[in-house]
DNA sequence: TGTTGACCTTCCCCTAACCGGAAGGCTTAC
DNA sequence: GTAAGCCTTCCGGTTAGGGGAAGGTCAACA
C-alpha cells in the first residue's frame, strides 16, 4: 500500500491528477482510511497508472481510456490503436498542409506583399442558370468527412458519365464546421432514369470563381457577399461550390480553381 | 452595415463565436445600437474576421491573434509565422514518434504478446556511487526543452573532456512535465579547475536498466520504486539518470538504453 | 391591426484535464 | 511547543466557444 504522493512519484504524475482520475471513476484507490479519507493505492494499480500514462501519449481521451482498461479482449486493442493511427496520420496531413500554406504567406511577406487581401479584386458576376440534373447524397456530419460522402456518391453512380465538375450545396445558415448539412452532388444527363435525380433550380445567381486552397476561400466568399448586398440582392437559396480543378487535377493547392455560386434575387 | 447573422454567414462563422469576439474585445462592432443594442459590423470588418480565422487555422491562440491584428509591422508578422513554423514542425516530429510507438504495439499485439509488462522482470540493483565531478545546468523548464538546455550545456564545455555519458538530475517531487526542476550534467575530471564543478554526492543507489524510447521510462521508474519500498529502503535524494545509449547512437528509439538511479537510505 | 416567424439580446451552465490556492486536520521530528 | 510535511475538501480558473432559456424586436402577411 502507497500513499497518495509515493504512488504519484512512482508514476510519475502530480497527486491532484490522482484525485481527478479518482473522481472520475478511472483509477480508485484500493483503500480510503475511514477515519480522515486518506487514499492508499496498492502495488497492482501500478500497472494501470502506467497503462493510462501510455494511452494518454497515444492521444486517448480518459472516457476512451476507462473502456481500454476494462477490456481483456487485445482484437479491441488492436482496433483502437489502428483508428489512433489512421487518426494520426490525418493530422499529419493536416499540419503538412498548414505548414506549407504558412510557407507561402512568409515568401510573400519577403517580397514585400503586405498580405492585404482587397475584396474587390475579386470578379463578381450574375448568371442566370438553367435547372440542373444531379445525383446527390445530402448529410448533417462534419466537413472533414466529406471524402467519404464523395466516394459513397460515385459508387452509387453505377456507369453514368458526370457531365459538369463535382458540386456541393451548403444549406447550413449558421456555420459550424463540426456539424454541416452537406449535400454533395455529381451533374448527369436528365434522362439517367435509372437513377433517382434531384434538379437543382436555375434563376439568378452571383458568382465568383476563387483560387487556391480551400480553407482560404473565406475571402471568396465575404468578397460575393459584400457585392450581393451593395447591389440591391439578397441570397434566395442555399449556395454551392462547383469544383473546377481540384486535389485530382493538381498538386499544388495553390492552383486549385472553384467557383462559388449563391441564388439571389431583388431586394424589395 | 451588416447584422450579426449576415456578418456571421460572410466569415462563415456562428454568431455566438462574434458576439465571444466582442466580449474579449477581439473584434467589436463598429455600431451598437443603443435601444435595443444590435450588434452591427461595418464592411472594413469583414477582413478583419478573416484574418482572424486565418490566423486561428495556423494555431494562434485568439490572444496572440489580438496582438497580431494590431500590428502593422510585417517583421513581426514573419517573425510569428517562422515561430509557429518552427512549432508545427515539432508537432510532426512528436506524432511520427507517437506513431511509431503504436505501430510497434500493435506489431507486438498481433505476435500475442499480451502487452503486459510486469515489474518484477526489471533487474534492480544496488551500487555503491563515488561523488562524481560534473559540470552542469540547472533550471525550471518545460521537459521539451532540454535539448537546449544540453547544447547550452556542451558549448560553455570549452573543450573540456566528458568522461562519462550526459546525465541528468530531476529535483522535482511533484511531477509536472510543463515545469520541471531539471539539471543537466556532464561529467568531467575533477582537476578540470578552469570549469565550474559541481559535485553529485556518493552513497548508496537503487538502479536500474532501461531499453526503449524515452516516453516509456515510466515503468522502469515504477520498478525501481517498486523495489526500493519492497526491501525497507526509502529514496534519500533527487533521482538521477544516465543517458548510456542515446539519439546520437542509435537511430532506433526502440534501442535507446538508459541508467536509472535513486539515491536511497535504509528506513529506521 | 394583429399575428407569425425570424432575429436579436442577456444570462447561465457545460465542455477536458487538470492546476493553484485556501482552509483545515493529522502526525512526527526537533 | 511548534514547525514541517503530509493529507483532505472546496472553490475558482484555464480555451473557445455551444446549448438553450427567457424575453425583447423587426418585418411581412392576412
Amino acid at each position: 500500500m502507497y500513499t497518495i504522493s509515493y504512488f504519484s512519484r512512482i508514476g510519475m504524475v502530480s497527486a491532484k491528477t490522482l484525485r481527478y482520475y479518482d473522481e472520475i471513476e478511472l483509477l480508485k484507490p484500493t483503500y480510503v482510511d475511514g477515519s480522515n479519507q486518506y487514499r492508499y493505492y496498492s502495488a497492482e494499480q501500478v500497472m494501470d497508472l502506467l497503462r493510462i500514462t501510455e494511452l494518454k501519449e497515444y492521444g486517448f481521451s480518459l472516457e476512451e481510456i476507462k473502456l481500454l482498461l476494462k477490456t481483456r479482449d487485445p482484437l479491441q486493442l488492436q482496433t483502437a490503436f489502428e483508428g489512433k493511427l489512421k487518426e494520426l496520420s490525418s493530422n499529419l496531413d493536416q499540419i503538412t498542409r498548414i505548414k506549407s500554406r504558412i510557407e507561402t504567406k512568409i515568401n510573400k511577406l519577403k517580397e514585400g506583399d503586405l498580405d492585404m487581401v482587397d475584396l474587390s479584386t475579386f470578379n463578381v458576376f450574375l448568371k442566370e442558370i438553367t435547372p440542373l440534373s444531379v445525383v446527390s447524397i445530402r448529410k448533417r456530419t462534419a466537413i472533414a468527412n466529406i471524402n467519404s460522402l464523395i466516394d459513397e456518391l460515385f459508387s452509387s453512380l453505377k456507369g453514368a458519365q458526370p457531365i459538369r465538375p463535382l458540386m456541393c450545396v451548403y444549406h447550413d445558415q449558421d456555420f459550424n464546421p463540426d456539424d454541416i448539412d452537406l449535400e454533395v452532388c455529381i451533374p448527369v444527363k436528365s434522362d439517367s432514369s435509372s437513377l433517382s435525380l434531384r434538379v437543382i433550380p436555375g434563376g439568378t445567381h452571383a458568382c465568383v470563381i476563387f483560387q487556391g486552397p480551400y480553407p482560404e476561400m473565406g475571402t471568396a466568399y465575404a468578397a460575393l457577399m459584400d457585392w450581393i448586398g451593395n447591389n440591391g440582392y439578397i441570397p434566395s437559396n442555399a449556395p454551392f461550390e462547383k469544383y473546377l480543378t481540384g486535389p485530382n487535377d493538381v498538386k499544388d493547392e495553390q492552383k486549385y480553381l472553384t467557383e462559388i455560386c449563391i441564388p439571389v434575387k431583388l431586394m424589395v
